[in-house]
Order: structure tokens, then C-alpha cells, then sequence
DNA sequence: GACTGATGCAACCGCAAAAGTTACATATCA
DNA sequence: TGATATGTAACTTTTGCGGTTGCATCAGTC
């Protein structure tokens, strides 16, 4: 795989969930499906459990399966779960060589949280269920 | 330094240089001020100045200057500039194992492209210049 | 209760991208 | 001609991440 392919193999799979929301799948399944391994796929999936988005039962007939309805997943909720965000976290916060730099920091830091919450809204729009059809 | 380092630097730098359009910089001004190296801040500007956005000068008393008004390029010049795609190039033409798989991998492509594009957009709408002051 | 099959998680390897560094050719001006 | 700047190639170091292995844990099944 490559760039970006915690996200595509996120979306891939809850793509796939949301068209038999019923079916449990193990993460072999979805491993072989996505030509990865189940490690990398428990990984990823991990971080959409956390987020609220999958459950996951173990055990004889276990695996994984979306913990809401299709339409009730958006993009945005990927994108944040998977915590890939466009301004590094803490950037605001370097150490500057004087105030007016520091506001600078400041500023630029600003506008690009700006940015990333119209990114947001717009992922906000669009629910994993309708990455189907059309 | 970081994550999104390049664009960080080329936001900073262009800021610095859209305050005081007239003066010029040289790679180890700006080296010094971003706590960097001069031949880091050359491959990064010399992306910027690819696209049209800097012109440099060799030789004694060279360096680095806007190519066009500060109001005159937006962050969507530089994030192009800089050619960090949020969707990787040519995810859409990966091998699947069948066609009701790739018709899928192209859903999930054209998604992100739109989501891309509103993003440039985004970006479009705030100058250089704008990072100062309010 | 033992067995099978699933997740959870830690530890490591290997690779690739990017920063950082060094070195040097080239161009420009005093 | 010398000082000073960019341009660029080559190399090292760092970092993130996919991939892999191993094992603990848990839940059904025999």
C-alpha cells in the first residue's frame, strides 16, 4: 500500500460494512480482501473502535462490525478517528526568537485550524454509506 | 523541526516577506530565523519559485523576493506549490480483485478528490498578506 | 475442561520519505 | 579577483509506517 492508506483502507471497509451492516467480519477477512495483514487491519480498526465508530466482539465467532447505522458515519468521523490532521498538534507552541515572530506563529497556526475545520465540515457531509451507489 | 514542516516554512517565510515586500532574503536569513538549514529553505523555495510565486537572484547581494503582489498569492498557491496532495496520485488505478471492488476503489477516489478540491478552494479564499495583522 | 479461533498488544524489522549536512559548481557585484 | 549568493548533487540521519512474529486473553464448541 501506499500514502494515505490508513485512510483508504479505512474507508474501504466500512464501505463494505455499510452495505451488509449485519455480516461480522474477522480481520483475516478484511486483510485478504484489502491485500494487507490482520495486524495493520486490527490497527486501523482499532482506532475507529476507540472513536466509537466499529465494535469489536473475540472469541469463537468474533470480528468486527459498525457500532452505527451507515448514514450515521461520516467522513469526518474517519478522518478524526484516524487522527491524520493537517496542522501538526502543538505548532502553535514552538519556541520563538521574538514576540513578533511568536504572534506570527500564532496567526499562521490560526489559519490553518481554520482550514482544517472547513475540511472537516465539508468530510461532515457525506456518510459512509453514500461512498456507494450513484 | 516537523510534521508539514515545508509548508509551515513556506508560510512563515512568504508572511515575513508579504510584511516587507521590498527587501530581499537570503536562504541563510531565513535559515536563521527558522531555526533551519540554508539548503533546506533553497528546496522548499525553489518549489515556490517553480510556480511562479518567488524569483531569486545569484551572486553578491542575491537572494529572495516575491514575484507578485503579497494579495496576489493565496495559501492554494502555495499548498499546489508545494504539491502535498491530501489523495495520493493514481490510487485510483490499483489492481482489484473484482469489478464490483474497483468500481468501489474509483467511489472512494472521486470522494477525496472532491473533498481535495473544496479544500483548494478553502485555501484560495485567504492571501498572504491576510496572515498578519486581522 | 480442553480445543479452536478470534481480538489485543507489544516488540521488532525493513523500507521509504524527508530533514539535515557537506561539498562544489556557477553566477554576480564590488 | 575576491566575496557572496544560489543551484544542485550526494550522502547520512531521523522518522513514520507497513509488515511480521509472538503471545496473552477471551469466547464459543467439542
Amino acid at each position: 500500500m501506499k500514502r494515505n492508506s490508513r485512510l483508504s483502507l479505512a474507508l474501504h471497509t466500512l464501505s463494505h460494512m455499510a452495505a451488509e451492516p449485519d455480516r461480522i467480519r474477522t480481520s483475516a477477512d478484511i486483510a485478504d480482501h484489502a491485500g494487507t495483514n490482520p495486524v495493520v487491519v486490527r490497527r486501523v480498526l482499532g482506532s475507529l473502535r476507540k472513536a466509537g465508530l466499529l465494535t469489536s466482539e473475540k472469541g469463537h465467532s468474533g470480528g468486527w462490525r459498525l457500532a452505527r447505522k451507515p448514514h450515521d458515519i461520516t467522513l469526518a468521523d474517519v478522518y478524526l478517528a484516524l487522527d491524520e490532521r493537517l496542522v501538526a498538534a502543538g505548532e502553535a507552541h514552538e519556541p520563538a526568537a521574538c514576540s513578533v515572530e511568536h504572534a506570527l506563529h500564532r496567526r499562521v497556526f490560526n489559519v490553518l485550524e481554520e482550514v482544517e475545520q472547513s475540511l472537516i465540515d465539508k468530510l461532515g457531509e457525506t456518510s459512509i454509506s453514500e461512498m456507494r451507489g450513484v
